[in-house]
DNA sequence: CAAACTTAGTGTAAAATTTACACTTTGAGA
DNA sequence: TCTCAAAGTGTAAATTTTACACTAAGTTTG
C-alpha cells in the first residue's frame, strides 16, 4: 500500500450524475436539483439539473455517485446502477451552464466526462434535504421535465430507456412501491412507465405467476371502495438468463 | 467558437478500451494486443490487453475509441457501441501494468477511468497492422483468453454479456459473417456464442421468419458435400420496441 | 461407376402460451 | 338500502413453441 496523496483531491475531469426515479401512485417522478447561485442576485438561472458533481481522485465512481447524491439531496443508501459515460464535446454549449461553473469550480472550462447512474426508489422513504450547491431538490413529473442543464436531458433519456427495459425484463417495479401494496398500484405503475394500457386480468395473472409476489392478510385502508389485498415483493434468486420469462408487453 | 487550445493534448485521466469480437466459422474471437516493451529486454512481460489508450482533451470519446483502434491495430471504420465506464481504484494493482505504464506514460500513476467500447466484425474484412505500443495484434479464441492487463477481463466480460444479449434481441449476428453466408454458419454462430444447442429446424424457420434474410442464387463452393444456398442480410428498420419479437433461446 | 459419406433441406402434431373479453362481489359513503 | 368504485375472477380461440427424423444432393473413395 502506498500512501495516498490524493485524499479528497477533486478530479476535475470526471463527474457523476444520478437519474433517480420515483413513483407517487399516479406519475413517474425524477429527482432534480435547482442550482444555488450563491447570492449572485444579478444572475437569472432557474435551470434544473440531475444531482451530480465531480468525483474525488481516490474515490470509486459508484461511491462518488452515492456521496454526491447524499450531499446534494440527503438521499442515502441507494442502490445505483451505471447507465454509461457521457462525454460529448458540447456539454458546455449553454451559457448558463458556463456562468454557473465559473461560480463554483476552480477549473470551470475543463472538459468533463460524466458517468450516469440510475436508481429506483419509493418516494415516501426519503426526505429531501437540499445542501451543497442544491438550492432546491424536487421530484419532478417525468413528463413535465423541460430543458435541463448540460447534457442532462440526454442522460435522463438513457435512464428512462433503461427503466423501461428493466421493467420488461427484471423484477424492479416493486422498488418504486412501498413494502406492501395493492396489485393495482403495480399495474398502474407499469402502464404509466410503459405508456401502455395492458389488459388488467392478464397482467395480474402473469405477475402473480412470476412468483415474486406474496399475498399478505392486510388490506387497503381509508379508500372509498372495496379495499384491495396488499402484496409484498419476495426476494428470490433472479437469473438474468430468465430475462425471457419475465415479460410484460 | 473559442479557439481550441487543447488540440491533441492528452487527457491523462480518461482512456478507452475496445472489445472487438470476430467469428472465424467455428470459434468466437476477440481482438487483443501484446504490449511493445520498447527494447527493454530485461523486462519480461507478455501480457495481453484490449486495444485502448488515453483520449485527447478535444476528442469525443467514441472518436477516441475509433482512433485508438486504428492506431494500434489498423482496423478502421468500425461501428462502436459503448459498454460503460470502468474506474475501480485497483485498476493498477498488477506490477507489470505499472512497470509498463512507467515506460510509456508521462503521468504513469495517474488514476484513469476507462470507457469500454464494443464492436462486431467479420474477421476476413480486416488486415491486422500492429502499430503504436502494439507489438502484436491477434485474434484470440474467446475461450482461451487468460489473465489480461489492468481490469480488461472485467471489460471483456461485460462485452460478452452485451454480445449475448444482443444476439437474443437484435439482428447483429450477420455482422460477424461475410456478406453472403449459408444459414448453417449463422446457426453455428448462435450456438457457439450462446453456448447452446438450438434445434436446427426451429432456428432456421425462426430466423427466416424475421425477414432479415434474403436468399441469393449463389451456393457454397469447394465444400465436400451438398453446397448450401447463400443468404444475405437485409437492412430494414429495426425498432428496439420489437425486442420481444426477435428472440432465440 | 457405384457405394459411402456429409451436410442440406424440409413438415407436422402436441403442448404451452398468449390474447381477448365482462360480470359479480365487496366495502364505503350518502 | 341504494349507489358508487374498484376488486376480483374464468374461459375459449388463436398463436407460438417445441420435439422430432427422414430424403436429397453433391463429393469422395474404392
Amino acid at each position: 500500500m502506498k500512501p495516498n496523496k490524493k485524499m479528497n483531491t477533486i478530479n476535475p475531469t470526471v463527474s457523476v450524475d444520478c437519474v433517480v426515479f420515483g413513483f407517487d401512485g399516479s406519475d413517474l417522478k425524477v429527482l432534480l436539483v435547482q442550482r444555488d447561485l450563491r447570492d449572485n442576485l444579478d444572475i437569472d438561472d432557474d435551470t434544473l439539473v440531475l444531482p451530480g458533481d465531480l468525483i474525488f481522485e481516490d474515490e470509486d465512481i459508484q461511491d462518488a455517485a452515492s456521496r454526491v447524491l447524499l450531499d446534494l439531496t440527503g438521499i442515502e443508501n441507494l442502490f445505483l446502477e451505471q447507465i454509461g459515460a457521457f462525454g460529448s464535446l458540447d456539454r458546455l454549449s449553454k451559457d448558463k451552464d458556463r456562468v454557473w461553473l465559473h461560480l463554483i469550480r476552480p477549473i470551470p472550462e475543463s472538459r468533463v466526462i460524466t458517468i450516469g447512474y440510475f436508481a429506483l426508489v419509493n418516494i415516501k422513504n426519503y426526505t429531501l434535504r437540499p445542501a451543497g450547491f442544491a438550492k432546491h431538490v424536487i421530484w419532478k413529473n417525468f413528463n413535465e421535465v423541460g430543458e435541463l442543464g448540460f447534457d442532462h436531458n440526454e442522460i435522463l433519456s438513457a435512464g428512462i430507456t433503461k427503466l423501461r427495459n428493466k421493467l420488461y425484463h427484471e423484477p424492479v417495479g416493486f422498488k418504486l412501491l412501498p413494502k406492501q401494496f395493492p396489485l393495482n398500484h403495480l399495474y398502474t405503475l407499469y402502464n404509466t412507465i410503459l405508456n401502455s394500457r395492458l389488459d388488467r386480468r392478464n397482467f395480474l395473472r402473469r405477475i402473480l405467476k412470476t412468483g415474486f409476489l406474496k399475498e399478505t392478510n392486510n388490506f387497503q385502508e381509508g379508500v372509498p371502495h372495496k379495499p384491495a389485498r396488499l402484496y409484498t415483493f419476495v426476494e428470490k434468486k433472479f437469473a438474468r438468463d430468465n430475462n425471457q420469462k419475465f415479460k410484460f408487453y
